[in-house]
RNA sequence: CGGGGUGUAGCGCAGCUCGGUUAGCGCACCUGCUUUGGGAGCAGGGGGUCCCAAGUUCGAAUCUUGGUACCCCGACCA
């Protein structure tokens, strides 16, 4: 373990690359703009995805799993969908490798085994997915169709970082199917709703719940729905989006189905995903110069125990008795017997791993029936008596919880500023970072322009905010309502 | 796809300008002893196709040419 990472305020992007890679989150592969999650990272995202997973299993929907390719045809017939990912698809030709005749012990691609159809990589499922139901949706009795799948996708991007942006991610794809468009409407939020709810119920991170502008629209879709996360340098990330499909994928891929009234009618669709990019979202959410700052909900340990100074029986015993004690109150405890490292290593490297609570096991505090309690988030050290020690370690996880969660709404609210006019827009976007809550045309050439000026884009239209009118920051034209700007990740 | 950077031990780097023993340093690793309430000390030890290929040369980590990989910054995107 490494001693030291780059601080945020020296370079935050660094600062992002060091924590994956010094508490062991993630790594640079061999493949391009592939990475590997490492064990530690790979718990976090089982604790998120277990979660989400129950979430949708208590709405309603069923796990399924469909193919990673997708002949060409089908890619291809949904044409906004296919056009909007067709820049970054990787495109299987081949199916065979042959030894090199000129290269001995070397391989080349058979061109004799090259496919009659391509086959596309999933960038995302729809097209699949659609047109198998198309043989699973027959009647309204068959609807609503609601499935989710876990999976990995793959989309050819020029630049990636760790968890933001990878070639490969993973992910899951909610993908249903109703019988009318009010429905189908309810469902997008209410997934909506379910994704703001995890975010800020687990990851301790608030969100901004809003509609995108046309620009920034999902590919195939009538309208889509984000929820967007504002990162600690002010920078906003897209954290989880759900589309209302209208009927466009029914009509591409023929799926009808049969009414009441026995007339033939296209369903509506929906569809919505959230991936490892929440990972992203929560290094950046909590952390500090020190490492990672994990909230209890989804930290893999969520209480470390350390015998101080040093690992005796006397000591391992009380740990091991601690251990059982905070398990009981189902509690992930980790016990760190490990003799070979002193405490002092032992602290930093927790810290850097985001361990919430820390127990420190010693023999001074113990002769007077104490233990010492350090939390991650606050770094306060408090003696705490070894009696009822589980509960207070249980009311401390959900008080860091809560803590974090506070501690992000405020940052939040501070950089949601209200601008009425270019100067501020501008000022806000170039100095002061986060949010600009501004009005706008509404039209594509403003947005354009104002990204061009700025690089700020059109985050969301908060379903929240007041049907206010004014005037557009740029133009002057008229304005139904504010339209959050932000830079975005 | 443009611009920049870097490939030397697991990691971080020096050496290269100006070619010359056995390629070095820090961290990590192994062994031993001593330590031990915030990243231990000492001693000993193991580990290298110097990114690849061709060329120049008596001799290449070092010079030349070509290739390749990854990272960073931009445009594109979750």
């Amino acid at each position: 373990m490494a001693k030291e990472i780059t601080a945020r305020s020296e370079d935050y992007s660094k600062w992002y690359n060091d924590l994956i890679l010094k508490a062991g989150l993630a790594d640079y592969s061999a493949v391009k703009g592939c990475m590997v999650i490492k064990p530690y990272g790979f718990a976090i995202w089982e604790l998120m995805r277990d979660q989400l997973d129950k979430m949708f299993k208590e709405t309603g929907h069923l796990n399924a799993y469909f193919p990673l390719f997708v002949p060409k045809r089908l890619f291809e017939a949904e044409e906004k969908n296919a056009e909007g990912f067709a820049k970054e698809c990787a495109v299987v030709t081949h199916y065979r490798l042959k030894t090199d005749p000129d290269k001995p012990g070397k391989l080349m691609v058979d061109p004799e085994a090259k496919l009659e159809e391509e086959l596309i990589v999933r960038p995302t499922s729809e097209a699949i997915i659609w047109n198998t139901y198309r043989d699973w949706i027959h009647s309204y009795r068959d609807l609503p169709l609601l499935i989710n799948q876990w999976a990995n996708v793959v989309r050819w991007e020029m630049r990636t970082r760790l968890f933001l942006r990878t070639a490969e991610f993973l992910w899951q794809e909610g993908h249903t199917a109703h019988a009318t468009a009010t429905e189908a409407i309810e469902e997008t939020v209410k997934m909506l709703n379910v994704y703001s709810d995890f975010v800020e119920g687990w990851m301790a991170l608030p969100v901004v719940k809003g509609v995108k502008t046309p620009g920034e629209r999902f590919a195939g879709a009538d309208d889509t729905y984000t929820i967007e996360a504002l990162m600690q340098d002010g920078k906003a990330l897209q954290s989880g989006t759900s589309h209302f499909l209208g009927q466009n994928f029914a009509k591409a891929f023929e799926v009808k189905f049969l009414n009441k009234e026995n007339t033939q009618e296209y369903v509506w669709a929906t569809s919505w995903g959230v991936s490892t990019r929440l990972m992203g979202a929560l290094i950046m959410a909590h952390s500090d110069d020190e490492g990672l700052v994990l909230p209890p909900k989804l930290a893999p340990h969520q209480v470390v125990l350390v015998p101080v100074p040093f690992v005796n029986d006397e000591l391992l015993n009380v740990m091991k008795d601690l251990e059982a004690e905070l398990k009981q109150e189902g509690i992930r405890v980790k016990a760190d017997s490990d003799e070979t490292k002193r405490p002092g290593f032992k602290f930093a490297e927790y810290e850097m791993l985001g361990v919430p609570v820390r127990i420190a096991i010693g023999m001074r505090d113990l002769e007077k029936g104490m233990l010492e309690v350090a939390r991650r988030d606050t770094k306060e050290k408090n003696l705490v008596p070894r009696e009822g020690i589980a509960s207070y370690v249980k009311a401390l996880l959900e008080e860091i919880q809560s803590n974090l969660f506070t501690r992000a709404k405020s940052f939040q609210q501070n950089n949601i500023t209200i601008v009425n006019n270019w100067d501020e827009f501008k000022d806000v976007i170039e100095n002061k970072g986060g949010f600009a809550y501004a009005h706008y045309d509404g039209t594509q050439e403003t947005e354009d322009k104002i990204k061009e000026l700025t690089q700020a884009t059109a985050r969301c239209i908060p379903l929240d905010g007041e049907k206010e009118s004014g005037v557009c920051i740029l133009t002057g034209k008229p304005s139904a309502q504010r339209v959050l700007f932000a830079k975005a990740y």
